[in-house]
DNA sequence: TGTAGCATGTAAGCCGTTACATGATTGA
DNA sequence: TCAATCATGTAACGGCTTACATGCTACA
């Protein structure tokens, strides 16, 4: 079907997928889009930078997979974007006929961890301690999307994932405490 | 002090870091490093192509972090590299003075349970099982590599941070459970 | 004799970031 | 009126992968 559109990134899909959540007639602005990847999408894909957002949405326009709504204001023209039916289709395409990688984590702590002898023990605790407080911070902001979500039907899978996610806080966190202790000798 | 070696990045680090676990005096060839990269960095780190590899050892060598002792051998030069002082220098004062990014993760498992409603139930059940098998796989894997460890000093780092490798994988394969049973209602 | 594993590298290209550049609107 | 936020984009570049290309060594 869709000759143009061949070769998607998984960040590309990531963003139709979101694109698909959004309940407006008139669709949403990059602005925007960036906004709600910041809000949910960070939680287990890298939130991608706001040219990034322009350029995607550039080519997904270009291959039909969303309609582009230009409004002029001023020297400006403002872009309002929403998915298309071939964007649909792709989308459940995609997810139909292939598999997903294994998660690709890049774990800077851990790695330093691991040089842990080449380190003064105080620092490497502080490390661990530093890093429990961000795990708390963005357990929280996940915590407040988790909420908003709420019970309904039509958010069942976003409240599954945030789930998923807070299960993933709760488990780094008890693990770093168990090396902190470990480290206390 | 290192006015050629500025801006190296994390994966860098991480080499210097393997090749700092290095016992042999004469050294290590960019195959063996890809080999001890596949075996313990992939679970916390990605572990670089064999190109990036070469690549990488090439640049460390000409900022001098690395020592590259060449061997002819018909018409091939093999070459081996071992850290110098100032890589040792270097690696320890960048785990000093920096501080980890958070972690990044990539998790096309948790990105398409979040539009399950595209995706046939069963479809879904069968993404989250297939998932659970691999890392039924890779926590096999890793409890080798923990096993090799062992319990003795001078692997106390590397044997903490397989730990928590494990329980990491633990903790992901129950909330894969637990997912699939709220799934089923 | 051939194939699997050891070993090294180049080239092309994608994905994604940072830095740069511009301008409109809203509220303190 | 000034700063923050909304809003859009380009250019340069880094990191990393895939594809391609080559040759040695051990062993079945």
């Amino acid at each position: 079907m869709s000759l143009v559109s061949q070769a998607l990134s998984t960040t590309s899909y990531a963003l139709l997928g979101l694109l698909g959540f959004d309940d407006s007639d008139d669709g949403v602005t990059g602005y925007q889009l960036k906004q709600r990847a910041d809000f949910t999408l960070r939680f287990y894909w890298s939130s991608p930078a706001m040219s990034q957002i322009y350029s995607e949405l550039g080519r997904l326009s270009g291959a039909e997979l969303v309609a582009e709504t230009s409004v002029r204001s001023g020297h400006r023209t403002s872009r309002r974007y929403r998915l298309t039916e071939l964007g649909v289709e792709t989308l459940n395409e995609w997810l139909a006929s292939t598999e997903p990688d294994f998660p690709a984590l890049k774990h800077p702590v851990a790695l330093r961890l691991l040089m842990g002898h080449r380190m003064q023990p105080e620092d490497v605790t502080r490390m661990l301690q530093t890093y429990e407080r961000q795990l708390a911070d963005r357990r929280a902001d996940l915590e407040q999307v988790r909420a908003m979500l709420g019970d309904a039907e039509a958010t069942r899978f976003p409240a599954l994932v945030a789930d998923w996610g807070l299960a993933y806080y709760d488990s780094e966190s008890a693990a770093v405490q168990r090396t902190i202790a470990a480290l206390d000798d």
